[in-house]
DNA sequence: CCTACGATCTGTAGCCGCTACAGATGCAAG
DNA sequence: CTTGCATCTGTAGCGGCTACAGATCGTAGG
């Protein structure tokens, strides 16, 4: 019987139609070490497997969640030397959330502050604004913090 | 009487100082061509005056605020030409407004998946870990948004 | 006036996480 | 066999700085 895909496995254009991560991605990763080099075919193409489609598919959830690839590389080498302790797992995640926080607060401030400014704007054809003027005006010092 | 500070200007670590920009920021605006060359001393330093001075805070706060170098240098060259419009600043915060929202909105995701992430794990020495779990289960096509 | 030392100078390369080429091949369908 | 897409390698670019190296400027103290 004609074996399915996974067979022979895939080539870099299915895992990247699998997984949503683009070729040239696929290319940097393993340039930078988080997926193994994989098979090649005769003339060269790169052939993988099914286990390259898993840890793709990982490395795109993390990426999705805001890790920054130093972080995945962590979590990848625990489960790479299989010594996947939970409690680090768990630092690199609480460490990741306390990062999102901090710029969801900034962003909020942000928010806040351009949205306020926005509301001060006379929004026609006036030669003068208001925005203009706040941004260059000396007595402010900062942001209207 | 002698003149305040001012009066020969500020030499390039003094206006990084009043402003908070960066020395090398600053020859990094002047180099994008978002801040104008300033005079120079005999031996070639840079002299600012207090034009200047109020041009690099207003990017500055800009930057604070999030806008992009693209749109500061609309919005200064919109002060350049003196051909401020109030409609087209508040065009230009409107836009940044929208963008600092849709992130705040993508944060706001990935901090609810990280916090049930974290939830969820044991955090002990157990060599098992949920979390690795599920970023590496194949039955989770993305992540639960 | 000289010396010493910090500030400033120019130019270039690196950071992150891709993305976009160019120009040469591989591979599969007709 | 040809066509034409997919893939190959290598390199350069993006934004917005930041960090050097190695030379020169400027100023305060002796």
């Amino acid at each position: 019987m004609a074996p399915l895909t996974s067979a022979r496995g895939y080539s870099i254009g299915a895992l990247s139609r699998a997984t949503g991560v683009k070729v040239e991605t696929i290319r940097y990763y393993e340039r930078i070490g988080i997926m193994p080099e994989p098979g090649r075919t005769a003339g060269g193409n790169r052939q993988y497997t099914h286990e390259h489609l898993k840890r793709l598919s990982f490395i795109r959830r993390c990426r999705a969640l805001g890790f920054p690839v130093a972080e995945i590389r962590a979590l990848l080498s625990m489960v790479d030397s299989r010594d996947v302790t939970c409690g680090e797992v768990h630092a690199i995640v609480t460490h990741q959330l306390a990062e999102v926080r901090r710029r969801l607060a900034d962003l909020a401030r942000l928010e806040a502050d351009l949205s306020a400014m926005a509301a001060q704007c006379a929004q026609g054809d006036v030669p003068a604004c208001p925005i203009i003027d706040t941004l260059f005006d000396d007595d402010a010092p900062s942001l209207p913090a």
